[in-house]
DNA sequence: CCGTAAGTTGACGTTGACGTAAAGGTAGCG
DNA sequence: CGCTACCTTTACGTCAACGTCAACTTACGG
């Protein structure tokens, strides 16, 4: 009944044999069946695995992943929400980061703006 | 001349100073003048250690703030078009990261909805 | 049966951004 | 003179998130 082992589930997912059984290590990955001494796993795992690496681009640790992964799995609304408000504070964290970089590009752009200006009318008066 | 020594460069600044003889090995900051053996600085590196930590918040690594903090301190268009470069990519992907972060909340926020209806539809039916 | 590819555990290596400890130099104050 | 606060360099420690290597064992096609 395994319908696939290690490095069939690593490379459906996009990674590396050693980081599923470090994410095992760390319990993001349940303890998985075995075949003789194989891990052997099946589609929901490749689910779990990109969810995981979704939350790791969104600048989670995988310690937050942690948190946040095995909530996702529960079904009670307590868990949920916890889930929720570890993104909602990445959530809030990114934006700040997002406005910060906006204005620092804005000005970056002005003084951009002013030197080509300058260029160019030195252009014209050649 | 020295208005002030490697300690109250790093408290104003908001470091330790750890990181002012770090990012000076880095070339992140000039080789300051000294007073005998002291290290000694002004206003100036104040300003520079902040542009640095926040292009750090920003997502920068410092080789990155290396590049743009030496291009910033540069009159050259070419000089400000790197620094606008570096930032931009950065904007690029921070913005498609709160995308994706805004969607997962969507969802979750969504499944909340979802428990929290059943929850009062079962109070209701009590 | 043999070779080869893939899997096993265990342990040490790596990178970035500093922390921290050791072993001392120096400046000012009483 | 002696204390205290602050400074100096050198060097090893740390943490996350794996990479890499060793030394096997297992499974499968020819």
């Amino acid at each position: 009944m395994g319908e696939m082992r290690i490095g069939q589930l690593a490379e459906r997912a996009g990674v590396t044999t050693r980081t599923v059984r470090y994410y095992e290590s760390l319990g993001l990955l349940p303890v998985p069946a075995r075949e003789g001494s194989h891990r052997t796993y099946g589609e929901p795992d490749i689910a779990r695995l990109r969810r995981i690496e979704l939350l790791k681009r969104l600048g989670l640790s995988l310690d937050e992943v942690g948190e946040v992964i095995s909530a996702y799995a529960e079904e009670s609304p307590r868990a949920k929400r916890r889930v929720a408000d570890v993104l909602r504070r990445h959530l809030a964290e990114t934006e700040s980061k997002l406005a910060e970089l906006k204005a620092f590009r804005k000005e970056l752009l002005f003084r951009i703006d002013l030197v080509e200006a300058y260029a160019e009318r030195d252009e014209r008066r050649r």
